[in-house]
RNA sequence: GGUCUCGUAGCCGAGUGGUUAGGCACAGGUCUGCAAAACCUGCUACAGCGGUUCGAAUCCGCUCGAGACCUCCA
């Protein structure tokens, strides 16, 4: 690939596409919010860690040296009634609540191998970094931002904008004025100042079961503590890229925000990055309207949402068609629509891998195939320049199929295609479908050679039988393979078989 | 109600003011013993109304519609 690519990404923090230029050369330091482990991983959560393994795999493939950190939360994220969520998720279940955390993140582990996703460098835990956190809260109150109320620490948002004009809100675009008139009652609101402010550390109740010493209480911390922590000391005070869910934005980010410049006077990251929403019939998933559907489901099929199961391949492929900052909708039509998009994809770059060069009469020119294809595949790399448009670059690579197939069809003279351009493509699509993309092959053939032979027998029982033209047995035989799930391709070069379901 | 984003063909889904995105589906054709696969051709587009411009899917305004956030959520 080249050498010198500019790469461009959205940020959220000024709204516009931006050169991306690291802090330290070579090197980049990003941060995505990670799950909160209280329950069986969501699906939205799968897009946002599939659209971040591909952003940190084009990271790699352009040579930097990254360092991914994702935590795991598993405290201080309260639900609607100020219980924590991984007590509550205890308590339901009889459970430590480092077991309900342990059996979540297991399972969180599990989904993201299941879908192919490079691990982190660094996937530090909330708990585990304790210290550090009240650490961040003295350093808060050191500074003039923290106030105490009965042994809880609030942030003081109002403070916080008069001395930091223009700071809070500036990520997600709220207005500030509205924030600290906003007049909702919630749970432990009577406490603070004003209703924008937030806990960053919270005094613990007689039922609460993790909690921690304090100077100020025996408690927890606040849920938007941990990251901020975590990513200054994995990454340090200002970090290259922070990624999360769209719907983290705010609060959760803006506070963040607000708490690294209010320890330290440093924002957290140059460069914020938000991924949009799966939905589901259009809306965003929810398990209160049955509008929701878990990735299990997806898999096989069980589900009122679908009417048959897809491969996690193929669902990666189908995220991999729509840009990461673009909601993406699940629907039986999309999905279907991505699982031959998948298997065509997979299945050009089989044949393109077994295409031999054409060296004997090959006159050293460059042919106009030669120039386009060189051209598509600038567009694939350029694609991905341009704020990780996975979409344009499998516009592009498809294009290049195209061209693929014609030649392995000999509809189009193999004399076309340079030896240097045929080795460039297999390069590039094997650098694009298992590297950056993240796919794989998922027909599991008998890994001992068992199914090949047989094919390759029953095949063989086949192509006699068509020498001979008696149809009957050739077609029996393809009909019975069909039957069991394998498609026979004939072709110009010899037979294929596939796989279909 | 406030903030923001978006409205692209039968469906999904890219799109930097002037050049075919791509996929799926559909209809013809080539290939094939017949199919399938593959390839070729075709088919439906830029929510509406104004404005800027030589030129707008792309920029601006308004209207309508959808979604997200504002409250736990990736």
């Amino acid at each position: 690939m080249n050498t010198e690519r500019t790469l461009k990404l959205y940020n959220s923090l000024t709204g516009q596409k931006e050169i991306f230029t690291p802090l330290t050369p070579g090197y980049v330091g990003m941060y995505v919010c990670g799950p909160t482990v209280y329950s069986d991983v969501h699906l939205g959560n799968c897009r946002t860690f599939v659209s971040f393994d591909i952003i940190y795999r084009y990271l790699l493939n352009l040579h930097y040296k990254v360092r991914y950190v994702r935590n795991i939360t598993d405290v201080g994220h309260l639900t609607d009634d100020g219980e924590d969520r991984m007590a509550k998720g205890s308590k339901v279940a009889q459970l430590e609540p480092m077991e309900v955390a342990q059996k979540y993140t297991v399972g969180f582990h599990d989904m993201m191998r299941i879908f192919n996703t490079l691990p982190p460098s660094i996937e530090p835990r909330a708990t585990g970094h304790i210290p550090e956190q009240i650490d961040l809260v003295q350093a808060i109150i050191d500074r003039g931002y923290g106030y105490e109320r009965n042994g809880s620490i609030y942030f003081d948002v109002s403070k916080f904008n008069e001395e930091n004009p223009g700071k809070y809100g500036q990520l997600s675009g709220r207005v500030i004025e509205e924030l600290l008139t906003e007049t909702r009652a919630l749970k432990n609101q009577e406490e603070k100042k004003h209703p924008a402010d937030f806990a960053i550390w919270m005094k613990g109740r007689p039922q609460d079961l993790m909690i921690w010493k304090s100077p100020w209480s025996v408690g927890f911390p606040g849920w938007h503590l941990e990251c901020s922590a975590m990513s200054t000391k994995y990454l340090g005070q200002t970090f290259d890229i922070h990624g999360g869910g769209n719907d983290l934005k705010f609060p959760h980010h803006e506070n963040e925000v607000a708490q690294s410049l209010g320890s330290c006077g440093h924002a957290p990251a140059n460069y914020w990055l938000h991924t949009n929403m799966l939905l589901l019939n259009g809306k965003k998933m929810s398990k209160s309207d049955g509008n929701t559907i878990t990735p299990e489901q997806l898999f096989t099929g069980t589900s009122e949402h679908i009417e048959k199961g897809y491969s996690p391949m193929e669902i990666r492929f189908f995220m991999l068609q729509a840009h990461y900052r673009s909601p993406l909708d699940i629907t039986d039509h999309g999905l279907e629509s991505a699982q031959k998009g998948y298997r065509r994809l997979m299945e050009t770059y089989k044949i393109l891998d077994g295409l031999a060069p054409h060296t004997e009469d090959f006159d050293g020119s460059e042919s106009a195939t030669d120039r386009a294809i060189l051209d598509l595949v600038e567009q694939a790399y350029n694609g991905m320049d341009d704020d990780f448009n996975t979409a344009v670059a499998l516009a592009a690579l498809n294009e290049i199929g195209s061209y693929i197939h014609k030649i392995a069809n000999q509809q189009l003279d193999a004399r076309e295609l340079a030896p240097w351009v045929l080795e460039r493509i297999k390069t590039v699509f094997q650098n694009f479908i298992f590297d950056i993309f993240g796919l794989k092959e998922e027909a599991e053939s008998g890994t001992d050679g068992t199914v090949e032979g047989l094919m390759n027998l029953i095949l063989e029982i086949r192509a006699q039988a068509r020498a001979q033209k008696d149809f009957n047995t050739s077609d029996k035989i393809r009909d019975g393979l069909s039957a069991v799930g394998i498609a026979v391709k004939d072709g110009k070069e010899g037979v294929r078989w596939e796989k279909t379901n």
